[in-house]
DNA sequence: CGTCCACAGGAATGACGGGCGG
DNA sequence: CCGCCCGTCATTCCTGTGGACG
């Protein structure tokens, strides 16, 4: 693992050759992106250093465990701590491994640790082997290089919510089996919830230490912006002002840094696209928006196709003005939809989990309710505008057609 | 205060396409 | 090429439940 460096001055010239009037380097704002500074995290830096530091004299960190919402620069602290303790590493001839895995983008408990594997130069097939063969030869590997390993698995909560603890559960008492090989876990959290579903033994064993990363104040996105504000931008694209309004807008929505820095590299684009000189007011509010808009799209572009008639047959009840809809009614018009498409129509149970995940998605709000003596049940309603989801589905091979038709339950009934 | 609706949502299981070792 | 295991998506069967009604 390495920090990104970015060679300024060829992004300067590149700036200048497509005539940007706006960036000196728009690669700064990405969030993948590790500053040499991390403004408001030098405490958590100070505590993760010192926790993985006895590595460098040869014996075992604690595990680490790590919280903080998105946006809170838990991976940033962490890819920056690890780097410099690789340096130092090299510096002082002691060997360490460390290994990064994102667990919600591995998705599964074989892919996290073909994963581990492969950072320890253990080749694993992509598929076609048994969980416990790979984790012998995982810890075989371990055995014979006698390296002490740091593994990150970061959005830790994602794997354990679809696979259990199993895996963490063998990664915790891997120690106990190996004569040679240590291995420290750093897992970090999005989810402050997410200590309840684990294993007692699993959660004492990887909270030997924690450390939890509290939103940034707007004060603070203000400094975080600033700081890369000034790689990013030219001089004078910037007028005060837009920063703060940046921070605030991000401050309001959790204190996440990361949408902070896309809310001011998109106004940059959009300043950019109007062919002005300086970011405005209004391309900050614009790019609010558009992110917002962007994010739908491609998740609605993406969906399979019943989640698709699902939310068609929300839409469609939306414009029935029967917003509000439960899981029953929903269902009965799914169904229709399957019918007019010829399309074989899924369980009650299934598309009770599909709206679960378009729920998630934020493409609509699903909230448990009680009737009392009339059930219990799930409220349906359309969590973005119907226009958006026009916009999508008009292009739409299969639901495209759909979008003006009139579902018969719902002529029989009236909200 | 118990009943009972209309589901929620967990668990077990299966069908299926894909990839690997042998 | 076979047999095995993978992950994904779905079905089936199931137990659980908030609260208005009687």
């Amino acid at each position: 693992m390495s920090l990104e460096r970015i060679d300024l001055l060829d992004n300067i010239f590149e700036s200048f050759l497509q005539g940007s009037r706006i960036f000196k380097n728009r690669d700064v704002l990405r969030h993948d992106f590790i500053p040499a500074y991390l403004p408001h995290r030098e405490e958590q830096a100070q505590r993760i250093g010192g926790i993985l530091a006895p590595v460098l004299r040869g014996s075992k960190p604690s595990n680490i465990f790590i919280y903080g919402k998105t946006g809170t620069g838990k991976t940033a602290v962490v890819k920056y701590v690890l780097d410099k303790l690789v340096r130092k590493s090299r510096e002082v001839h002691v060997s360490v491994e460390v290994c990064y895995v994102n667990c919600r983008i591995a998705g599964t408990d074989y892919r996290v640790l073909s994963q581990l594997c492969g950072s320890i130069g253990l080749h694993i097939p992509f598929t076609g082997l048994a969980v416990g063969e790979v984790f012998d030869r995982f810890k075989e590997a371990l055995e014979s290089k006698r390296i002490p390993l740091i593994t990150v698995l970061d959005e830790v909560d994602a794997l354990i919510k679809a696979r259990g603890d199993a895996v963490l559960y063998e990664l915790t008492r891997i120690n106990e089996n190996l004569k040679f090989g240590r291995v420290s876990i750093l897992g970090i959290s999005n989810d402050l919830r997410f200590k309840e579903l684990l294993d007692p033994r699993v959660l004492s064993s990887l909270s030997e230490e924690e450390v939890v990363f509290r939103p940034y104040s707007a004060p603070e996105l203000r400094d975080i912006l600033q700081q890369r504000s000034k790689l990013a931008f030219l001089d004078g694209a910037l007028v005060g002002g837009i920063i703060n309004l940046c921070s605030a807008l991000a401050a309001a929505e959790h204190g996440d840094a990361r949408r902070a820095l896309d809310l001011l590299r998109v106004a940059g684009e959009l300043a950019e696209r109007d062919g002005e000189r300086y970011v405005k007011e209004e391309h900050v509010r614009q790019a609010q928006e558009k992110i917002e808009q962007d994010r739908v799209v491609e998740v609605l572009n993406t969906l399979p196709l019943h989640s698709k008639l699902v939310l068609c047959g929300v839409y469609l009840m939306k414009k029935a003005n029967l917003n509000g809809s439960i899981t029953g009614d929903v269902f009965e018009v799914y169904k229709e939809l399957c019918d007019q498409l010829g399309v074989e129509v899924l369980t009650q149970r299934r598309v009770s989990g599909l709206i679960n995940e378009l729920d998630i998605m934020g493409v609509i709000t699903a909230r448990v309710v009680s009737f009392g003596r009339y059930g219990r049940t799930k409220k349906v309603s359309l969590g973005v505008s119907r226009s958006v989801i026009r916009d999508v589905f008009i292009d739409d091979n299969w639901v495209g057609r759909l979008l003006n038709y009139a579902p018969k339950c719902l002529k029989t009934k009236s909200s």
